[in-house]
RNA sequence: GCUCGAGUGGUGGAAUUGGUAGACACGUUGGACUUAAAAUCCAAUGAGCAGCAAUGUUCGUGCGGGUUCAAGUCCCGCCUCGAGUACCA
């Protein structure tokens, strides 16, 4: 009987399909929910990279099943957003179309695999029933605010019913700088409109005007997580700065509750760090300084008060709000011109001029709260609007921007740390000082001068510590077309939300859905656009009135929003009601582990969690983190291969061998890249424009090529697809590979050299129950050398698998089947056991062997074999004797010898005479079961 | 610059958390089967030195120190690579 593997495969997908095997349903068993990240499709197909992740989770899925839990194992598709748009604008189609089109494809490629994903459960975010739930929590955000006494988001029906009854009370702080102030009869005499603004800078999702990320390339505005290097994540594109009305999430509100709520979740350190870097939290002093001649004050953020005395000039953002007010007539034109060099600036620009230092005096001087100097106020865009007060106190001897900035305009540096010299470059340190030309504060070190300045700036009033994040709201609005619209309608210019009875609110369809240049939303070209407040319905934009029919919003939402709760819509897809019961909600969440790429630190990882603590507190969810425990899979590399041509030349090396800026590195399709890494460049001059006109002087017409490991990526040609795998080896060999290559955390290349070898380990095990083509078993009880082999490999199995240690489950499976080859066993009641053990890993196989050996049943629901330790317990341990911590010879001794019985064997041994050559050993340690060492 | 992670044979990687470094696999070499090739099977395989040989012996987990009977593993100081972040006051 051959190992069949493609006839095997094809028949149990099938079986398992009709049978409907990896459906799953609330019962009285325990719950274990095992999420991967779900793909988007973005046209380019799987590669072998994809499943990585999604073959450990299958075999944790499949493991815990065995082992008696409910598994909720479920896959589904990303499928709004800008890679499926990107996808359908550069092959000219609806992306309708084509993300249909793209999800059927990458659902037959996760077939091929053979996972055991409950696909009855599977959504896709740009389904309207899916995304009906989407707008819906955008609603509630929209209905909600931050309620800073109870520390969670409610409805705002609760701030609107404390306005009408106190007016601004609680509030005052917060309002005062957007210039509002009421009491409770004034608030009930306001418009729509004043009410509408006010409460807009309460409202979790929220409406704004300001700097953003502007992508002219993509036409869209984008958040700050989706820009890397100052150009965008998809594409590469530049980033500027553009003033766009805009929506945005609170969720700086939640980055205190976003920072602590990791220290109860386990997820992996690194990625922890890089949430809390982003959060940024630092603590400090907010201090006013006031504005000379004038009723204005300066507020500033620092860190560091007890520096106070080094202030030498006070620094605001171009973009501070009342630049204008405290500058002084003649400067106004310089600061107008510098405001506009600034603007015109991309991200990028900005990012790689961070040596250049520019700024402009203000002309008018603040007054130092303590000495009662005057401080001249300058400009400069090292200052950020969006962090802190947007102003900064300069101290040039204590911080080294603050200093270069110094140097550059002649300001005075004033030494305030004694015995320091302050002449190259500025103090950083928090320790080894001691402050000097600093009043009440000279002699102290920095925790003693930090205490009473804060006593001092308190008592004065005039600041207070304050804690300051990075973390930025997040803008919501994308002007493209492939998205969630956002369930608003603009009635005399005041936002009304579309409410849920009437959701979704499906995305229309027009005819050019392409992004424009500057930023008008494609939504803008649909002919029926407008909302009907009284019939609830969508109408013509030819019949907007503005007395019941009025323009809905534009703006779509971004590829986020979908895939911050998906993980709960799973529960409970079909759900109309509801986006998820209470009962199912008690029964299936959270999710026990999580499986998913790291890149999404600071993205979709940042945002669910947001979303979860969102929903917590207005109380439809019943946890605040949803994921007790993430793993984050490594990426598996492509291996891309590259010539080099002299620059301006058709001379082509297989290195750069002078010097990297004399050449242009070529990347090279792998599929005319042949054995022994040969180069046929006769093939590639068809293929290839940059060689197209390329003349060789080689006489066989070929090079080599060097190669690199990089992210595996259809534009670097560098790609292998699964399904090629699966043609040549199979499935279960490709997972069992894929497993094989290492740490599942890990990176790592792919090398198909590899394969060969699990390949075989799969076809010895299958042919360990054939003789001659027949089956071949023999059951009687087996003998002590199986039974060993097998409980050896069910106890290292079971605690690699709960370790997620996979890659040495395969080894151990591979050393089980070679001892139970070389002692040919072929006892179906070890072969029976093995068959359960290897299933999470190799299905199809297992499947087609325990079908084989007389089984009705799937195997998925068998009971994971147990470990008995009497099989394991060893009577002889081979001691490793080693003199001085040398390993010199081993010696096989009875576990239950005493520490003096092997003493006494030890030294009487004719080895251990023959090194020490009469020589008393000094001491003698002998670990029990462990290992004997002789200091000399 | 800052933060985090990682450096083990020709290669991917093991190592019960301080106890025989290199499991398992690839690759390579030799052999068996075959007219031949593929497939399969068997053996060897960290490096060096000595020996016909069994074997002996030295060096070996990025580098330099340290703790310990014993260090890939713990401590101190460096180097290199990777990831994240970037004027965050």
């Amino acid at each position: 009987m051959e190992y069949n593997f493609l006839e095997i495969e094809k028949k149990w997908q099938k079986i398992w399909k009709e049978k409907k095997t990896y459906e799953v349903k609330i019962s009285k068993k325990p719950k274990f929910y095992v999420l991967d990240m779900f793909p988007y499709p973005s046209g380019a197909g799987l590669h072998v990279g994809h499943p990585l992740g999604y073959i450990a989770s299958d075999i944790l899925s499949r493991y815990k099943r065995h082992k008696g839990f409910n598994v909720l194992h479920p896959q589904g598709f990303d499928s709004f957003g800008l890679p499926a748009e990107q996808y359908a604008i550069k092959t000219g189609q609806q992306p309708k179309k084509t993300t249909t089109e793209n999800i059927q494809m990458y659902r037959k490629q996760l077939d091929r695999i053979g996972f055991s994903f409950d696909w009855s459960r599977e959504i896709k975010t740009s389904d309207p029933s899916y995304y009906k739930w989407t707008q819906w929590i955008f609603n509630l955000m929209f209905n909600s605010y931050y309620c800073i006494v109870e520390n969670k988001a409610k409805n705002i029906s609760n701030l609107i019913s404390l306005f009408e009854s106190e007016g601004d009370k609680k509030y005052r702080d917060f309002l005062t700088p957007f210039g509002y102030k009421f009491n409770n009869h004034q608030w009930i005499e306001f418009d729509e409109k004043t009410k509408s603004e006010i409460l807009m800078n309460f409202r979790i999702a929220y409406l704004t005007e300001g700097e953003v990320n502007w992508c002219e390339d993509l036409g869209t505005v984008l958040a700050n997580d989706e820009i890397i290097n100052g150009v965008s994540e998809r594409g590469g594109y530049p980033v500027t700065k553009k003033k766009v009305k805009h929506w945005c999430l609170r969720i700086s509100k939640y980055s205190e509750r976003l920072l602590q709520g990791l220290n109860n979740i386990d997820w992996p350190e690194p990625l922890k760090e890089m949430q809390r870097n982003w959060i940024g939290k630092s603590k400090g002093v907010s201090l006013s300084f006031n504005v000379e001649n004038s009723d204005h004050k300066i507020e500033v953020f620092t860190t560091r008060p007890d520096t106070i005395f080094g202030v030498s000039f006070l620094t605001i953002a171009p973009e501070y709000d009342e630049i204008f007010e405290i500058s002084s007539e003649n400067s106004i034109q310089s600061i107008e011109n510098y405001i506009n060099e600034v603007s015109k600036k991309s991200e990028r620009d900005r990012l790689s001029d961070v040596k250049t230092v520019s700024g402009v005096f203000l002309g008018t001087y603040a007054i130092h709260p303590f000495t009662n100097e005057r401080i001249p106020i300058w400009v400069s865009d090292y200052v950020l609007a969006s962090y802190g007060t947007g102003a900064v106190m300069g101290v040039p001897s204590g911080d080294q921007r603050d200093f270069d900035f110094a140097n550059k305009f002649e300001i005075e540096i004033p030494n305030i740390f004694e015995g320091i010299d302050i002449s190259k470059s500025a103090f950083t340190d928090k320790f080894g000082f001691k402050l000097k030309n600093s009043q009440f504060l000279n002699g102290l070190d920095y925790n003693s001068a930090i205490d009473l300045i804060i006593k001092e700036v308190e008592l004065k009033k005039i600041g207070s510590s304050n804690i300051q994040y990075k973390l930025r709201d997040a803008i919501f609005s994308r002007q493209r077309y492939w998205g969630e619209p956002i369930p608003i309608y603009y009635k005399d210019n005041i936002p009304y939300n579309i409410e849920l009875d009437n959701l979704p609110l499906e995305l229309p369809e027009v005819n050019n859905f392409l992004p424009t240049k500057n930023g008008d939303s494609p939504l803008g070209n649909s002919s029926e656009w407008a909302w009907d407040e009284v019939n609830k319905v969508i109408k013509p934009n030819s019949q907007i009135d503005n007395l019941s029919i009025f323009p809905i919003e534009l703006n779509t939402m971004p590829g986020w929003a979908g895939s911050s709760w998906y993980f709960y819509r799973y529960m409970d897809p079909n759900n109309d009601s509801k986006f998820l019961s209470k009962e199912k909600e008690s029964y299936w969440s959270d999710v026990d582990v999580y499986f998913g790429g790291s890149e999404h630190a600071t993205g979709h990882l940042l945002y669910s969690r947001f979303y979860q603590k969102f929903l917590f507190d207005l109380g439809f969810l019943q946890k605040d983190e949803y994921s007790k425990k993430l793993v984050n899979q490594g990426m598996i590399l492509g291996n891309s291969a590259f010539i080099y041509r002299k620059k301006g030349t058709s001379e082509y090396f297989s290195k750069n061998l002078i010097n990297e800026n004399d050449f242009d590195k070529i990347r090279i399709d792998i599929k005319y890249v042949g054995q022994g890494d040969k180069v046929n460049l006769k093939l590639l001059v068809k293929e290839d424009k940059d060689f197209k006109n390329a003349t060789f002087q080689d006489e066989n017409g070929s090079f080599f090529c060097s190669r690199e490991q990089e992210k595996m990526s259809k534009s670097k040609f560098n790609v292998v697809n699964p399904d090629e795998i699966c043609d040549k080896y199979g499935a279960d060999t490709l997972r069992m590979y894929e497993m094989f290559l290492g740490p599942i955390e890990q990176s790592k290349p792919w090398d198909t050299r590899g394969i060969s070898g699990v390949h075989s380990f799969l076809r010895k095990f299958w042919n360990l129950f054939f003789k001659n083509g027949e089956l071949y078993l023999v059951d009687e009880e087996p003998s002590k050398k199986e039974l060993k082999v097998l409980h050896k490999t069910i106890k290292k199995i079971t605690e690699d698998i709960e370790k997620l240690s996979l890659n040495t489950c395969i080894s151990s499976f591979m050393i089980c089947i070679n001892e139970l080859n070389s002692i040919k066993s072929n006892n179906i009641q070890i072969l029976k056991k093995l068959l359960i053990l290897i299933s999470p890993f190799a299905p199809h196989f297992a499947e087609e062997l325990w079908n084989k050996i007389g089984n009705k049943e799937s195997i998925v629901d068998e009971v994971f074999p147990e470990y008995d330790e009497k099989y394991l317990v060893e009577s002889e341990k081979i001691y490793p004797v080693s003199f001085n911590g040398k390993t010199r010879f081993t010696v096989n001794l009875s576990l239950e010898l005493e520490t003096s019985q092997i003493e006494k064997i030890v030294l009487d041994d004719q080895r251990t005479k023959n090194i020490l050559n009469s020589v008393t050993p000094k001491k003698i340690i002998i670990v029990p079961g462990k290992i004997i060492n002789i200091v000399i």
